[in-house]
DNA sequence: ACCTGAACACCGTTCAAGT
DNA sequence: ACCTGAACACCGTTCAAGT
């Protein structure tokens, strides 16, 4: 096949291709994203370096859509909690693509971006300097868990009959994945502002 | 080769090759596994069903050293306290499986006895029925996103210099990776038990 | 510059065949 | 009952070769 006039290839349709790819499956092959896109499976190196690649790249795009945060005419609450939310609602649309996402360090400089503005929301509440990474890296824990939550097909839990009679009272009447999820995430959040609230500090 | 007179394989010796696979490596494969016990990769399947329940049994043997917890002693804001440290103490020793354990549902009795303890805890905390499964499910968060912690090589952050001075300056004078784990998770079950404590009531 | 095709070293799982 | 060996359908990555 002769060179193209155009290329076929481009880095955006290769993170598309995976991104939908991981939406629908789950996952992502080198295969897959060629096949997809009518193209051998080495051309993508072209554009790509490795999987791990890919994946920063599709981490970069799926919180791309991260809305801009008036710092200023906020409550370091407000903006807190605004920013834990807006965070948590990037990956609502991707939540398949976490478990790829957790194994690999932040490269993608729109992602510091949100850790950057919370840690000036933090600093803002008045947080001790040694409290801020904690709990920047609470509410990481916090999103990331409660998207993760999202993949499973079921509940996480599924506890047989009989036994466990707490937790199966407790699982009883949950609504579905998606609210529970919000819920949860929800709570935990709430928690952490209470915490920071209150203003419990602990020696790190 | 003749049938042995005593089996060369058995579950527990899979699962512990397995588990140091993952500690050592990150990760396992059936090929690994069977050289490692000096026998064919198919003859694994004479003792386990697939990789996924390999990975259900490294669950069941990391979380079977769970200190069995004195409900009656002790208030509910220092059992659930201990019954967080003590889920998450399971898994310091493998943080590396963490990754494995995300993707996949709860099926170990075990570990379903860990969500039970919680929810008893919960219970008699006075915590509304709607929220016992949101805070069981943010300790699980926090737990596993803790644990995850430990997998980086480096921190999860990396911001280049110059930028991102807050976060940076945030990052600045941390301790070692296991201490930093531990003072955040330490810190977001604190910051959950003040919330809990001052009986933050929300709709769910 | 951009792509193909073959090659390599890996995977998980199945299954007939041996004792 | 317990194991081997071959087979199958997958992976990620490299590299010579084409235009």
């Amino acid at each position: 096949m002769p060179r193209p006039r155009s290329p076929l290839l481009s880095v955006d349709a290769i993170v598309s291709t995976a991104l939908s790819l991981v939406d629908a499956f789950g996952d992502f092959s080198f295969p897959k994203v060629a096949k997809e896109l009518g193209v051998s499976q080495s051309a993508l190196y072209n554009y790509i370096e490795n999987r791990e690649h890919i994946i920063e790249l599709m981490r970069g795009r799926v919180f791309s859509s991260r809305p801009l945060l008036d710092t200023e005419n906020l409550s370091w609450e407000d903006a807190l909690r605004t920013l834990a939310h807006g965070y948590r609602t990037c990956l609502l649309e991707h939540p398949r693509l976490v478990p790829l996402l957790v194994t690999q360090t932040v490269r993608d400089l729109g992602v510091m971006g949100i850790y950057e503005d919370m840690a000036i929301v933090l600093g803002k509440a008045g947080l001790a300097a040694s409290a801020v990474v904690p709990a920047i890296t609470t509410v990481d824990y916090l999103v990331l868990g409660s998207a993760l939550e999202l993949t499973a097909p079921e509940v996480v839990w599924s506890p047989p009959s009989g036994q466990f009679p707490a937790l199966s009272a407790a699982i009883a009447n949950l609504g579905p994945p998606a609210k529970r999820s919000e819920a949860a995430f929800a709570f935990a959040v709430e928690m952490l502002l209470a915490g920071l609230r209150q203003g419990v500090k602990m020696d790190f």
